[in-house]
DNA sequence: ATGCATTTGTTCGTATGTATG
DNA sequence: GCATACATACGAACAAATGCA
């Protein structure tokens, strides 16, 4: 005969409430308490299977319950980590990085993984409304709140109806600077589709995000807003934010049915 | 010496092209002809090694490229598919399932999995703006599109704000209807959340989707408009749709910045 | 419930061509 | 010429999901 294990944790279990529901409620109010801060390493299954003497399979399906409420985050091989705030992207006619993370109160900053002239493809030919082939330039971005990446974006530029954009978007990263040197003085967002996929191990990589959550993407359109901009198309933008840090808000505002 | 593998496709190796790529493009070019319709299986991996005479880890990479671009969809265990039509879900004010499918020129109906009175738990209560513990009723509805499934939906509503309806919920599964029943004649949606993250075994069984792609969640309020429903939020609902069937467009329209 | 065949997913290792400095 | 980095391509083995007998 084997003794019972041994439960270091002395709450009593209801009666009529599954176990996992109590432990994962009981792991819900230390989070929400402060014992464990955004980002901080929860135990590891081991020791919350001694400490509620249950089978490491109970202490499994509360934590599923808890990542799947967004509450904790696992990561295969590395651990379980209490989630960090929700960064909630609003999307509008005026979308702006800079804006987007400021309101967060956070510090926006942005890396520049790519910047050159390149053939459309079908896709960004069909977003930015021009023939496949011709040139578009392509700058690829990964933008920084407070040092912790958030978004991964590629933006598409027509070439020919923005001369001067390559040399603009090597001056600054800035997107609404670079075209307001190519006389865009003010754009804005027509339509966003949003879908979800994997991240590659790359996308995974930069975003420095586990590579079982899936990412947003996001695909939209900017026309220019004055002048002989008014209406015409002057970028296509893919991103590619990390879930569940990032959520996508529409408030749809005073728009036609 | 080893005699160089069969190849079965006699299409000309182009130097200078990756192989991967002309494979990419040869399938790209047949899906678009009438070789494989919407929805119809593609040959095995083993296959298309064979008949191409490449590696596996060559024809996996472009059937990669395919799926990234959404053209095709990839099952473990089941085999490749070409990707069925996207089913654009556009957020606005009065967004409606049954005018989204009929606005895809295809049969909208739906199951009810669910209809009772629960305590609202924390999510809920706030998207309500009720106390947790308030009661609610629940309705858990997987919306059909010509018999596909396209989205499961659970629907809160405050039980003592509308009194009545559970029953009138009971009689029709369209909750425009059951509102109007109870006296909410017109409501709008205030603001859509969106994130995305795996489905559970049950979602994918459901919305009979692969359980390796994600699920577009979408968490909205609903408030009415008219007398005394004017700003009272009357329904908080949470979706869950299957990527890549369903993307989620956002168009701005006149709203303020 | 169990095992088996089929199919895709993942991870090793190896080798080669190409562009870069 | 040489070293380096990178993408490409091949081979083998195993893991995981599915469907069927």
């Amino acid at each position: 005969m084997k003794p019972p294990a041994v439960r270091e944790d002395e709450t009593p279990r209801q009666a009529g409430l599954a176990l996992w529901r109590q432990i994962a409620e009981t792991l819900r109010l230390e989070i929400g308490g402060s014992d464990y801060p955004p980002g901080a390493r929860l135990p590891t299954e081991g020791t919350l299977t001694a400490r509620f003497g249950v089978n490491r399979h109970t202490v499994r399906r509360a934590l599923e319950e808890l990542s799947r409420s967004g509450l904790i985050r696992v990561e295969q091989g590395r651990g379980t980590f209490v989630a960090e705030d929700v960064l909630d992207y609003t999307v509008g006619p005026r979308t702006r990085f800079t804006e987007w993370i400021r309101r967060h109160d956070k510090e926006p900053s942005g890396r520049v993984l790519q910047l050159r002239e390149i053939a459309a493809d079908a896709a960004v030919a069909s977003g930015l409304g021009i023939r496949p082939g011709t040139r578009v330039v392509m700058l690829e971005r990964l933008g920084l709140a407070d040092d912790t990446p958030v978004s991964l974006t590629r933006h598409y530029f027509p070439a020919s109806r923005l001369r001067g954009i390559l040399n603009a978007l090597d001056g600054t990263p800035r997107i609404t600077e670079a075209l307001k040197a190519v006389g865009v003085d003010d754009y804005v967002r027509l339509v966003t589709r949003v879908s979800a996929r994997a991240p590659t191990p790359s996308e995974a990589a930069l975003l420095r995000m586990a590579r079982n959550r899936p990412v947003l993407i996001t695909e939209s359109t900017n026309a220019g807003t004055n002048g002989p901009w008014a209406g015409v198309v002057v970028e296509f933008g893919v991103g590619c934010y990390p879930t569940p840090r990032v959520q996508i808000v529409f408030e749809p505002g005073e728009g036609p049915p």
